[in-house]
DNA sequence: AATTGTCCCTATCGGGGGGATAGGGATTAA
DNA sequence: TTAATCCCTATCCCCCCGATAGGGACAATT
């Protein structure tokens, strides 16, 4: 249940590209503003067009540039074009698994914890947080101030 | 954003204890009943004993059983307990994480992704996912046809 | 006290993947 | 032609995941 350092950095990169409008933008520059090994980065630029989510731009006076308005790209799309599907259990879809006896529905729990995230990760875009406006029911959750606290 | 094997099987251990009442079950029980990988789950098991949510006892007609009434252990004392603390980000608590620039308002939507994890799984007990009586807002988390798409 | 059945501990393994880097090739603009 | 940039492949290290092996500790029975 954690988010891999390479979803983080890819919509962290996202972000900064957002910020930029529809202007293009070196690796260079965002590599720095976000403080990001450098390498590492490349590849995950590279994964984020192949997924569509990016255009590039070589040469001289190339760079990056989101592929659709920032209010238009999720950050669920993000992580999942990283990590894959959301909540896979031992490589399955939660509702591809199959139990039997006791677990009988625990299918059930997985499906909720998946949709629960993609409530919150499907519905808020880059706009959102770029704003810091988020969607009113994400906003809910996260202010809460027991949201905040260690378990 | 996945749930390991492990914390998949400790949690169906735990289901198939629950189910046994406050009997001592011995782990070949637990393991036929659910198709477990023998060793791999001894191990779990003093993890779980470890965590205190189950007692254990040695010799011949030794045995596990929950160290509380299935109504009072959730699905997320027991995924937290085998794989740590919920959505962590580059092994941090997303709390803990700091942004800047484009990303400052990055940390609020870890911290709402959380929140929405630990609303189904701290809130679904093992008593519940026996019955296949889950609380409400997690049955319909559940239930929207939609959860049970792919994407 | 010997036996038996169970849990318990440590060590180990193969494989894979996460995080990251190196080096150079392809493309574009000037 | 040159310089800047993106792009691709390969590689590295290391840790962790899933899983196994083997034997030690313990409790009950006899």
């Amino acid at each position: 249940m954690q988010i891999s350092a390479k979803a983080d950095y890819a919509v962290r990169v996202m972000l900064e590209l957002a910020a930029h409008g529809p202007e293009l933008v070196k690796s260079n520059i965002l590599i720095d503003h976000q403080g990001l090994p450098r390498k590492f980065v490349e590849t995950i630029l590279v994964d984020l067009r192949r997924a569509d989510l990016i255009r590039s731009h070589r040469g001289a006076d190339g760079g990056y540039t989101l592929a659709r308005p920032a209010s238009a790209i999720s950050v669920g799309q993000i992580v999942r074009a990283i990590d894959g599907p959301l909540a896979e259990v031992r490589g399955l879809r939660p509702d591809e698994c199959e139990y039997t006896n006791a677990a009988a529905h625990l299918a059930d729990v997985w499906v909720a914890a998946r949709a629960a995230l993609r409530k919150v990760l499907d519905e808020t875009s880059l706009a959102h947080v770029l704003a810091g406006k988020l969607p009113a029911h994400v906003r809910r959750m996260a202010e809460s101030p027991e949201a905040w606290l260690p378990r």
